[in-house]
RNA sequence: GGGAGCUUAGCUCAGCUGGGAGAGCAUCUGCCUUACAAGCAGGAGGUCAUAGGUUCGAGCCCUAUAGUUCCCACCA
């Protein structure tokens, strides 16, 4: 074995192995059971990102451990069309060469589109690869590919048909530099620092005037009415008479509507319709009038009059002026306010009057509510389900058409001669209704999401029947980061239910966000983001994977920093070291795999695969829990500490033995590493691989071994109880070797006593771990040099003869701190026990624990008492 | 305004159905011991945010409070 691993050269080629042999492919027609997980479709165009690598990265570990289980595993990969992020840059592109896409035209447009594809797209796939994901990349799927489009027709075809697909006219979220409507979640809310002006609006046929507050002043050329509450004694008279709008120069109505809270602002609030979805609403109860005052590109209409043209932040300043003019401002005041952005271009948005397709949602979303509330659908954490119902219970319609040219486009035809609304499966060349071949389709597309909705369903191949359907689907697991549970995981839970019938995922893990060393989200603003590809190149994918899985609970955001890829690279070092040890001493020896029940065991071997067995068993559980980041810290304690730190040193002095004591410690050896790297597979896909088919007999890949079971025949829990006590007594040694100021490189003589066999068989393997030069092992300590300083465990004692170094007043300090700990142990226990209500309630075993604790350590203040006597 | 999470060692976080406070990093001491100095061994460091309560027993369960992060709603 190399002395390092050299992942840079091996990581490449294992994965190419794995493809070749085809481990990542998932047979529809397999017997065995399937565990699915579709993977969420990133922008094709992007660059994997640290959030991208941490949710591949679990996904992956989650399905090499099922395949490993004996699952047919099925990691389905895609990637989505994200049609308004990608017009954006087309179009900013054309704009550069001084191009508009109305220019060229819809057609040319999707070329341009096709190239922006072509030229960025599928990097991150082959990122992905980099990171060593096994999926099937036979089934790679797209969100605009042929499939995918048809599964999109299908589903807006049953939905129109059933009228859940209407069009309407309504105030929508408006962003006028993408030039699109928006869904109320593509809206982000940010405290920006404003100005709230106070308005006087002349009372008509009066010299009084009542004063409005508003943070957009340009809206005002809109106002249809002012309303104050009902219930405001101030304004109590005031109801049904008209104001004089200014610069508009018309009375509007006093309307009274019990929105308006009276103690905000002067409790008067111009009504907007147009501009303001409360204002809508209250228009729409009080038959208002609704005056739309922008243009779709942010500028003031014809109803802007003398405005007209002007971009509204310019119109405001105007208009502003113009009422400072006619004396008709009170006051401007500073003023935070939440404001609505795009989140994609994060320009401030216009709620406006447009005419939309929606998608109707209640019934839709009480399915949805049910299959998770009776436990068909499990969100993992729990808590998770709480944002999910409060979202559902309080959705409103969805606005799904984007006045886009890229992206699926709405296939409703209208024709122009008899004005029939077509949706057919196909695109319609005559009208049914009276045979005109006039036909005009909707000119706008379908949100993004609405094909990602369709995710988990549309990728094996629905609305046909197909055998991927019927053996993968239900998926299993949908894995997914918690800030898309509204934009993604509900809708594909609604739209699985109602297009399949089934639900399209029976378990939902929500990942956290990855932040910076600081606990920043990390972003191009910042400068703080950490490149994954960066990790790769500099420690390799494994380390990659463990360092973004490990510490990380079910759920919580972590945070990932060089430091810990360092200390990950050490852990791996760390296993390549151990398996280097195991495999030099399996060459230079006459090694015979055998079957370890065949073996004449030690102390330590029992030991180790007692533990082993409790690791299986904690680590399959948490694979279970999808609890990834335990199982990297079960791991590494099981490596690091037990393997390495004991049971690696206790076998050096086997290794040095007769024949069968080694064989049998070899055999322990490579059954272990192996159980180990099976383990950790899953999370370490690359290093594990490269040291298992280093090991005797290991032929084929383990991606397609068997994960560890618990083996009960390799339980030795007396022994191991045994070794505990050796272990104890090695570490009791170090400390007073320690506290003698023994250097670690001067070995010293042991006299050990005990009556116990296995510790008399192993007698080597202490000296070994506790630094002795010579060990004699006698029954009784009669033999035991005078001036020895004695280590009590249950079945052993060991003296260590005083050196010359030792200072006696010292010697009695450690041994009275001893004391003192031993005492309040005792002390402790008897608190426990003398406490009646205790010993009424408590269980029996840990009463009897309690009491076996204080007959131990009495035993042991006595030896203590003894060896301080001999220091008086 | 509504909801959720978090608060445990200097830092980052574990801590199971309630039964003696843990790890990694950092720090201190001693070691190149024949897999590994990217290492080994040992040590120091905690009123488990605060206040009550339930219990024989609370880091864990209940109630309140404080600090903090996030989500939802969107008051002109």
């Amino acid at each position: 074995m190399d002395k390092k691993f050299n992942f840079k050269e091996i990581e490449q080629n294992l994965y190419e192995n794995w493809l070749n042999k085809g481990y990542f492919k998932a047979d529809e027609n397999s017997t065995k059971k399937p565990f699915t997980i579709v993977m969420p479709p990133p922008n094709i165009t992007s660059k994997l990102h640290i959030g991208h690598a941490y949710g591949i990265s679990i996904m992956d570990s989650l399905i090499r451990y099922k395949r490993m289980q004996g699952f047919e595993a099925l990691l389905l990969p895609g990637t989505d069309h994200a049609a308004l992020a990608t017009e954006v840059k087309v179009v900013e592109r054309l704009k550069e060469k001084g191009i508009k896409k109305e220019d060229i035209g819809r057609e040319a447009f999707a070329l341009e589109m096709q190239k922006w594809y072509d030229e960025f797209g599928g990097l991150i796939l082959k990122q992905f690869k980099k990171v060593g994901i096994s999926c099937d990349w036979d089934r790679l799927a797209f969100t605009l590919d042929e499939q995918r489009c048809k599964s999109v027709r299908k589903s807006f075809y049953d939905l129109y048909h059933k009228g859940l697909i209407y069009q309407g006219t309504r105030i929508t979220n408006w962003c006028s530099e993408c030039k699109t409507a928006l869904s109320d979640i593509e809206v982000e809310y940010q405290n920006d620092a404003g100005h709230i002006w106070y308005i006087k609006y002349k009372i008509e046929n009066s010299d009084k005037y009542i004063t409005v507050a508003t943070t957009r002043p340009e809206t005002m050329l809109g106002d249809v009415a002012v309303a104050v509450n009902p219930k405001d004694k101030r304004y109590k008279n005031l109801i049904g008479t008209n104001v004089i709008l200014p610069i508009v120069n018309k009375p509007i109505p006093i309307i009274a509507d019990s929105y308006v809270d009276i103690s905000f602002g002067t409790g008067m609030v111009k009504i907007t319709p147009a501009h303001d979805p409360n204002d809508y609403e209250i228009g729409k109860r009080h038959n208002l009038e609704v005056i739309n005052v922008l243009n779709l590109d942010g500028t003031m209409n014809n109803n802007a009059g003398k405005y007209e043209g002007l971009k509204a932040i310019d119109a405001r300043e105007k208009i502003v002026e113009e009422l400072s003019n006619l004396g008709l401002l009170e006051k401007v005041e500073n003023y935070n306010h939440n404001v609505g952005h795009c989140q994609r271009c994060h320009s401030t948005l216009e709620p406006i009057v447009t005419k939309q397709w929606y998608v109707k949602m209640d019934g839709l979303a009480k399915r949805a509510i049910e299959k998770v509330k009776d436990g068909t659908i499990n969100f993992h954490p729990k808590r998770f389900e709480k944002i999910y119902f409060h979202w559902m219970e309080n959705i409103k319609d969805w606005c799904i058409s984007r006045q886009l040219w890229s992206g699926h486009r709405i296939p409703v035809f209208t024709c122009s001669d008899c004005g029939e609304e077509i949706v057919e499966l196909l695109d319609p060349t005559t009208c049914p209704k009276c045979g005109s071949k006039n036909l005009v389709q909707d000119p706008d597309s379908l949100d993004t999401w609405f094909s990602s909705a369709l995710w988990p369903f549309s990728t094996l191949g629905w609305p046909d029947e197909t055998k991927s359907m019927e053996k993968f689907y239900p998926t299993d697991l949908m894995v997914t980061a918690y800030d898309i549970i509204f934009f993604w995981v509900a809708r594909m839970i609604f739209s699985g239910l109602e297009y399949t019938g089934k639900e399209p995922f029976k378990d939902v893990l929500m990942h956290g966000l990855i932040r910076d060393e600081l606990g920043r989200k990390m972003s191009k603003s910042l400068g703080n983001g950490i490149d994954p590809i960066d990790i790769i190149d500099k420690y390799g994918a494994d380390t990659l994977r463990y360092s973004l899985l490990t510490g990380t609970g079910v759920g919580m955001d972590s945070r990932f920093s060089y430091d810990k890829a360092e200390n990950t690279s050490n852990f791996i070092n760390k296993l390549w070291n151990a398996s280097r040890f195991v495999l030099e001493n399996v060459e230079k020896s006459n090694f015979e795999l055998k079957n370890l029940t065949e073996l004449n065991l030690g102390l330590a071997d029992k030991w180790i695969l007692t533990e082993l067995n409790t690791t299986i068993q904690t680590v399959t559980r948490q694979y279970e829990k999808y609890d990834v980041g335990m199982v990297c810290n079960s791991c590494y304690e099981f490596i690091w500490n037990k393997f390495c730190d004991w049971y690696i040193e206790a076998s050096k002095s086997n290794l040095y033995a007769e024949e069968e004591t080694k064989n049998a410690t070899l055999n322990v050896l490579v059954y272990v590493l192996d159980k180990i790297l099976k383990m950790l597979h899953p999370i370490m896909p690359f290093v594990t691989e490269k040291i298992y088919l280093e090991l005797p007999n290991h032929d084929e890949s383990i991606m397609i071994s068997k994960f560890p079971e618990v083996n009960k025949e390799l339980n030795f829990n007396s022994s191991a109880k045994v070794m505990h006590e050796v272990m104890e007594i090695v570490k009791n040694i170090r400390n007073v070797r320690k506290s003698m100021n023994v250097a670690d490189n001067l070995k010293t003589n042991l006299y050990v006593v005990t009556t116990n066999r296995e510790i008399k068989n192993n007698i080597e393997m202490l000296k070994k771990l506790a630094n002795g030069k010579e060990v004699e092992c006698y029954k009784d300590e009669s033999k035991v040099p005078a001036n020895s300083t004695v280590c009590v465990k249950d079945l052993l004692k060991v003296f260590i003869p005083n050196l010359d170094m030792v200072n006696p007043e010292e010697e009695k300090i450690r041994l009275n701190n001893e004391l003192k700990r031993v005492e309040s142990e005792i002390e402790r226990a008897n608190r426990m026990l003398n406490n009646a209500g205790f010993v009424a309630k408590a269980p029996k075993a840990l009463i009897e624990q309690e009491q076996a604790k204080i007959e131990k350590y009495n035993s042991l203040k006595q030896e203590i008492l003894n060896s301080i006597e001999k220091y008086n």
